[in-house]
DNA sequence: AAATATTTTAACCATTTAGTTGAAATATTT
DNA sequence: AAATATTTCAACTAAATGGTTAAAATATTT
């Protein structure tokens, strides 16, 4: 194989991630995945056996990727501003290359929240431990208001991923083109931080 | 035709709505809806010809139900505090009785932005200019941060929506039953008020 | 009672779609 | 060069699914 170029069950593989995260399980057609990557359809069963079986390694690369990015901040030890700074900064910057990743993974997995339950149980995802405790402390030190670090969190995740998955309506409830709607994305970011931290009334160290 | 019962036609479009609320349009069978209402198959096609007419039909009345939610309430002429309470308030009312409309609405809207525009045109939604202009005038009078009304009401939608669209993952996430996700979800209303009106610095008349 | 509308049943058709097959062509490895 | 692996092609099967039909049964309206 050429260096240069990626093998075939590579290539099949990034073109079913971009059709099921554009249609979904249900929408998506094997014959799309074949034309987006470029093959015939009987390289997909060659490689991959079954729709069935192809979607379920998409969906685990994704959410694999997917949590990664709150979770690998979360667990730092930095204190709460720079932590929460973080998580808008790495978020951010996986979702202006993934845009559609957030709409993709959480509707796959409402659609069946047991296979959710049973990859969390075989990673090694974990209720964030260290996010909690440092919350509870912060609150204790009396530098931001009583709040449980669940809504939190929500909160934060809530307000970064949403324009993301309701792009058309926000687009159409404010009447934005294409480009109007990457300036909002971009102004967005800046105004999360001060929001997060003024919603909390948090007082730096 | 009995008062007391609903007719047919009724009948199945409600557990239309409810099969491609669970199952988006893609996912969703006219066997299952047939069997959801209890009624053979010939039934649906007598009374709506096609899926495609069916579906049309059941996404116009979710979005006619779930656009007004907010726009009720934001043209309305009260102070911004008790604006956003009642925003909450509203919003929470509706989504108890059809958590599942957001991630419906949403991403079929995704699917098929062009549906969307098309709506928005034939209704009577518009960008908010009442909430846009009362933002700008609290701004002015030194009451809040400067923020900008799309900024802030895409905030507002997102902190309310987003843990009914991302109900699986919280649960994976805080490792909660549905018993403790009602809780959390209960909690959350009362915490989103003041965490809005912190986050925008808000300051009574 | 007669006419009309609704509902059931069950078989059926047409299309879409996942998946298969086998032969030929091409590339890669040994 | 021979053997093996990859790829294309085109036709194909099987199953799922949307949609149709017609006849009979039941309910409703006139």
């Amino acid at each position: 194989m050429n260096a240069e170029e990626k093998d075939t069950e590579e290539l099949i593989f990034e073109a079913a991630c971009r059709v099921f995260q554009r249609k979904g399980y249900a929408g998506a057609r094997m014959q799309e995945i074949a034309d987006e990557a470029d093959i015939n359809k009987s390289m997909l069963h060659y490689y991959y056996r079954s729709k069935d079986k192809l979607f379920k390694k998409v969906y685990q690369r994704e959410i694999a990727r997917f949590f990664p990015v709150i979770f690998g901040v979360l667990d730092s030890d930095i204190p709460l501003d720079e932590k929460i700074e973080q998580l808008i900064e790495a978020y951010y910057g996986f979702l202006s290359d993934n845009p559609k990743i957030p709409q993709f993974v959480i509707y796959e997995m409402n659609q069946n929240p047991e296979r959710l339950r049973k990859f969390i149980q075989e990673s090694n995802i974990h209720p964030p431990r260290n996010f909690h405790n440092q919350v509870k402390q912060e609150i204790k030190a009396g530098r931001m208001n009583k709040i449980a670090p669940e809504q939190l969190l929500t909160s934060i995740v809530a307000l970064i991923l949403f324009p993301f998955m309701a792009e058309t309506m926000i687009q159409g409830i404010f009447s934005l083109d294409e480009k109007g709607y990457r300036t909002f994305l971009g102004e967005r970011k800046e105004f999360l931080l001060d929001f997060i931290l003024n919603g909390i009334n948090y007082k730096r160290q």
